[in-house]
DNA sequence: TGACGTCAAGATCCG
DNA sequence: CGGATCTTGACGTCA
């Protein structure tokens, strides 16, 4: 079982990927940002390793205006080594990759044109974790799409235009339900006709589930068939609901008590988990950990060095708590931890402990800043307590030194990072 | 025609 | 001029 999360490492501004507009899409200017963002993926994937996350998404705007027939270039050809050293690590680490063309991506629209971008924008997506010599379990995952008023015949339209596919489509695609259309039932239907996986997506079968009624671990267990040997562990999705969100938004942070609850429930041995959230990675090493029978407090002390400012601004009691919790290094209270993390985190932040959390960060820099420097920060404190500017103000100066000043422990923690 | 979702790029404003 | 903040882009469906 892994579990893994889609896109974007949160926390980390060093590992986001750069995009343009179509008005400046020239092939030069292409070729500039995916090869920047092909060599960010490296990082990522480093990153995943370094976390043990062996499941990730790659972001399906890594190669910008890959799928647009009106821009040429040969992002193919261009970009084959980087692509090939890219799926040797995935590979050497056992990191199961997907992509996920969004909801824009519709094969079975009445719309001809639609039609065909869609089928440009999935041989895109194939061609790129083919390049990377991934294994058939390196899956592209699709929606069914409209409904057009008519749900049969709009089902029927998908089946056939996904027979006209290209064999090295076929092979990775595997589709999901949604939300607002297609509910499981649906899904299965389409899958039975051509064979191919389903992703189940829990969250979106709460929000729109079929008539027939039958609980979750049935319909688990039938997705679960639809998925042979060469396709690898079956794959779901998993998110909760924002609180105070639109049904079907997705939740910042993963509760870890619902998720353990799914967790036990499912007894989830031979599924890997892919986590829709905000917070992504940061909720995948959270469920990671509370799900690893032999963890080491290590772990745990890891955590606590990235995340121990922000709960301070929130809560004092709650962070000398998590202290005192770290202080046997014989046990691993992971879930105890989590628990306390998570009730920190839903704390107002207390304008008082905030001004603790910035004096302690400026412990770091106190001793090496020039006198205007220092000045400046003291400065902005004056100002805050006078409420003339808020926190962020503070923060962005603090980590604008952290050029200057390479603090690595404050560099790697979310203290900068909006949680 | 605008909402939907997403987030960096691009544009504009501010001191 | 640099930095902060607001707006646009890119996609297809549906009300």
């Amino acid at each position: 079982m892994s579990i893994g999360y889609a896109c974007i490492v949160a926390g980390n501004q060093e590992l986001s990927l750069k995009s343009c507009t179509l008005k400046n899409a020239t092939p030069d200017k292409l070729e500039e940002i995916t090869a920047y963002n092909l060599d960010i993926l490296e990082k990522i994937l480093e990153y995943n390793i370094r976390n043990r996350i062996q499941l990730f998404r790659i972001s399906s705007d890594i190669v910008p205006f890959a799928s647009k027939k009106e821009v040429i270039f040969p992002w193919q050809d261009l970009m084959k080594e980087k692509l090939e050293r890219i799926g040797e690590k995935a590979k050497e680490n056992q990191i199961r990759l997907s992509m996920h063309p969004g909801q824009y991506t519709v094969l079975n629209s009445p719309d001809p044109d639609v039609v065909e971008r869609a089928v440009l924008d999935l041989v895109y997506h194939t061609e790129f974790l083919d390049l990377c010599h991934m294994k058939s379990d390196c899956k592209i995952i699709l929606h069914i799409g409209g409904a057009y008023g008519d749900k049969i015949t709009a089902k029927e339209r998908f089946i056939k235009n996904y027979k006209l596919l290209p064999q090295n489509v076929k092979n990775r695609l595997v589709i999901e339900n949604d939300d607002k259309i297609y509910h499981i039932q649906d899904v299965l239907e389409i899958a039975d006709q051509l064979g191919i996986p389903v992703i189940f997506d829990v969250f979106h079968h709460e929000v729109n589930p079929p008539k027939e009624n039958k609980i979750v671990l049935e319909w688990l267990s039938l997705v679960k068939k639809t998925w042979q040997k060469k396709d690898g562990i079956p794959k779901i999705h998993y998110s909760q609901q924002l609180l105070h969100g639109k049904p079907g938004a997705h939740s910042e942070t993963i509760s870890l008590s619902d998720f353990m609850d799914f967790f036990y429930k499912i007894q989830p041995n031979d599924v890997d988990i892919m986590l829709e959230v905000k917070d992504k990675n940061l909720s995948a090493v959270k469920c990671i950990l509370a799900t690893d029978k032999k963890g080491n407090i290590k772990s745990l002390e890891n955590e606590w060095s990235l995340y121990k400012y922000n709960v301070l601004e929130h809560s004092h009691s709650i962070y000398l708590e998590i202290r005192s919790l770290l202080k046997d290094k014989s046990g691993y209270p992971v879930i105890q931890f989590y628990k306390l993390l998570e009730c920190a985190m839903q704390t107002p932040v207390d304008i008082g402990q905030q001004r603790n959390a910035l004096q302690h960060v400026w412990g770091y820099f106190k001793d090496q800043v020039t006198e205007q420097e220092k000045k400046k920060f003291m400065t902005m404190l004056e100002e805050y307590d006078q409420h003339k500017n808020d926190v962020a103000k503070s923060k962005r100066y603090l980590f604008r030194l952290l050029e200057k000043y390479p603090e690595p422990y404050l560099k790697n923690s979310y203290f900068f990072t909006e949680l």
